[in-house]
DNA sequence: TTATTCCCTAGAGTTGACTCAAGGTCAAGT
DNA sequence: ACTTGACCTTGAGTCAACTCTAGGGAATAA
C-alpha cells in the first residue's frame, strides 16, 4: 500500500505545502516518484514522518532532525549517535514535562481565583491576599 | 521594592529586549515611569510578568494575552471572561500534557530500540519486527 | 474533449516572537 | 568634568517554520 503527498498529510494532519518543506529540507531522501515526477510514500516512509512530528514535538528544530535522517542513511556506524540523541531527547522532554506542570499549577490556581471571585461577584474577596504569604494569589 | 527593567529581566530569566517589546504589545500597561522615562517595576508587576509567561507556556499567543491584560483593567465586569479563559488554558494545557506524553512513549520506545541495537552491534536484530504487529517498532 | 482535481517546481510572502542598531538621556562614581 | 553603565525610543533585521503564488503536467469523470 502506497500514499499520495495528499494522502499521507490528511492521515498525519499536516498540509501538502508542509510535506512539500519538509522534503526540501532534507527530511524525506526515502520517498520515491513515479514518472511522472509525483511523490509515492510507503508505509516506512509515513512512519518515519511520525518520528519526524515525536522529534518535532519534543522541541528538535529542523535543521537537527535532518542530522538524524542523514544518519540513517549511514547505517549501523552511527547507531550510538542516534541513541545519544534520543536520550538527549528523553531528559528534554522530561524537562518539558516540569514546566508544563508548574504551568498548569498556576492555571489551576487561577481556575480557582476567579471561581470564588465569580461567586463573590467581585475580585475584592482576594485583596487581603497581596498583604499575606503570598501562597494564595 | 521596586525593580528595573534589568532586574526584570533577570528575575524572570528574559532579556531586556523581550520587556520592551512586552511592552510595545501592550502587556505592560501598568508599569510606571520615573521623571526621567525609566520603567519601574512594582511587585505586582513582576507577579503579573510571570502569568504572562505561564500563558506563554501554555502555548497562548501575545495577542491573546494581550486581551486578557485589557481585562484586567476593565475590572469586575471582565471576571467571567477571565474565568473562562483559564478554563480553556486548563484543558489546552492537559492537551499538550497528553501530547507530550505520547511523544515520550515513542522515544522511550526508541531509546530501547537503539539500546538493543547497539548492543547486537546492529539494527538487523529488529528487521523482523518490520514483518511482524508493529508493536515493537 | 473539456473540466476538474490531483500533483509538480521555484521562489516569494507571511507570521510570531523576538533581537538588535543607532542615536540619545540620565545618574553615579573618580 | 567626564566617563561608565543602565536606561530610553524608533524602526529595521532575523529566524524558524511554514504558506502561498505562478505556471505547468497528468489522469479521470461527464
Amino acid at each position: 500500500m502506497t500514499y499520495s503527498i495528499g494522502d499521507v498529510a490528511k492521515k498525519l494532519n499536516l498540509t501538502v505545502y508542509t510535506l512539500r518543506y519538509y522534503d526540501k529540507e532534507g527530511l524525506m531522501p526515502f520517498v520515491e516518484r513515479t514518472n511522472g515526477g509525483k511523490r509515492v510514500f510507503k508505509e516506512s516512509d509515513v512512519e518515519l514522518l511520525n518520528v519526524i512530528e515525536c522529534l518535532k514535538s519534543s522541541g528538535m528544530p529542523i535543521k537537527d532532525i535532518r542530522n538524524f535522517i542523514e544518519w540513517l542513511s549511514e547505517g549501523d556506524s552511527t547507531l550510538q549517535q542516534r541513541y545519544d540523541m534520543f536520550v538527549e531527547r528523553k531528559s528534554a522532554v522530561e524537562k518539558q514535562m516540569e514546566e508544563l506542570q508548574k504551568t498548569m499549577d498556576l492555571i489551576e490556581h487561577k481556575c480557582w481565583y476567579y471561581q470564588t471571585a465569580l461567586d463573590a461577584g467581585t475580585e475584592d474577596v482576594h485583596k487581603s491576599d497581596k498583604i499575606g504569604s503570598g501562597v494564595f494569589n
